[in-house]
DNA sequence: TTAAAAAGTTAGACTATTCTAACAAATTAA
DNA sequence: TTAATTTGTTAGAATAGTCTAACTTTTTAA
């Protein structure tokens, strides 16, 4: 078993390592807010527990074994969200500290359950796919409301983006999961989109920002 | 704030206390599988934080402090049962190792929003009170089946013991929450008791056992 | 291609939590 | 009321996790 500390490190290293296969130590310092030192010897210790394969100087690779407990962790976390999300009606924006605490509850029946309830989801509320609980993640093409036709509707199925910021600001312009909007206007200029609310206002998003906004 | 490991010590004293107010250092090692000088190392800890009053060879006592916050973990672990038994549908007897692992979790909104889904109870699936968000404690008066006058019939409202041996217990003999039974007979030998099931099944309970039921 | 910058490592220290061994105080029982 | 038992305390050590200071390697850039 790991300690809770010890998940966080793992769910950062596989967070970090889906683009590039290998994270540094002061990456992995960064993202967690903790020193190098403390970084280096926790990959040591998880290099004898299997979970890492480390090399002084080399990055720093989950093991088989790693990734197994990486993706069992951001399953936990994702169903938590969902759960959170749908079952407790918190909003997507507040969600995300108390899965961050939730993905650390040890009982499989707490976490079926959950699946059960919001029937074996494959994505969470930001769009991210949820591990099945052999691991296995389902893929699927997502479309960013940056990249709908001028004139379709469609309906806001998730976004792409955990900030607490990001989300605050979606709030703000008074989006919501599940909203239905037209797109009636996409400037060539700077790729900013205006929408067509259901609640008859128009909204403008920078494009930076309806990039991160997934839609069906 | 306090650490998961201070807020279990809280607890088990608050626990502990309730029948004589002071709890001694050895009870409280044997209540949390833990040695007496570690104890007695966390009372110093909790003694500077006036958390516990303490003085060597005293006893040791919760000051005002200490008992608002063991009320306040009490009742995150209670809405936690409750809503893990009636929201979830998970079994009585499965759900106290998860709330021990929930009421840890640091979040006025996880809480207030179970509290709101649970429209504000006031005793959990042991039959235990919850106290509100002040701390403030309701009480009723409980009837145990032992105490039962034959030929009546009642509803199992909740059991008056956390231990999961007892639990197994009453799964094993058939009974759950909200069963109807009705005392078909006390044996005036050594107090034991037979129900009628509505299940038509016959069951036999010890006093032991029917003392820690309570029905309405 | 060498010198500055970035990244990584070691050594040593500190806090939280726990333990064992040894001793001290309080309680109980003969 | 003293001796045995129970309870409580101190001292010292261990582990997990973190830090700062002081290097060492690698990488980058002049």
């Amino acid at each position: 078993m790991d300690s809770l500390t010890e998940e966080n490190y793992i769910k950062s290293i596989y967070a970090l390592s889906l683009a590039t296969g290998e994270v540094f130590v002061s990456e992995l310092a960064k993202k967690l807010n903790i020193k190098q030192p403390s970084v280096n010897s926790m990959m040591k210790r998880l290099a004898t527990k299997k979970v890492v394969a480390y090399a002084p100087y080399k990055g720093i690779r989950l093991t088989e074994k790693g990734k197994k407990e990486a993706l069992s962790i951001i399953r936990r976390h994702r169903l938590a969200e969902l759960f959170l999300v749908k079952v407790m009606e918190l909003g997507w924006e507040e969600v995300h500290d108390i899965a961050e605490q939730l993905e650390h509850v040890d009982s499989k029946r707490f976490y079926s359950r959950m699946d059960e309830m919001l029937n074996f989801p494959k994505f969470d509320p930001h769009g991210e796919p949820i591990p099945d609980s052999n691991g296995k993640i389902y893929t699927q093409k997502r479309t960013a409301l940056s990249d709908l036709v001028e004139g379709l509707t469609a309906t806001i199925a998730a976004v792409g983006e955990d900030e607490k910021s990001f989300l605050d600001h979606l709030n703000a312009k008074g989006l919501q999961i599940g909203d239905t909007v037209t797109l009636k206007k996409r400037e060539l200029f700077d790729g900013s989109v205006t929408l067509q609310h259901k609640s008859k206002k128009e909204i403008l998003l920078t494009h930076q920002v309806a990039e991160r906004i997934w839609v069906e």
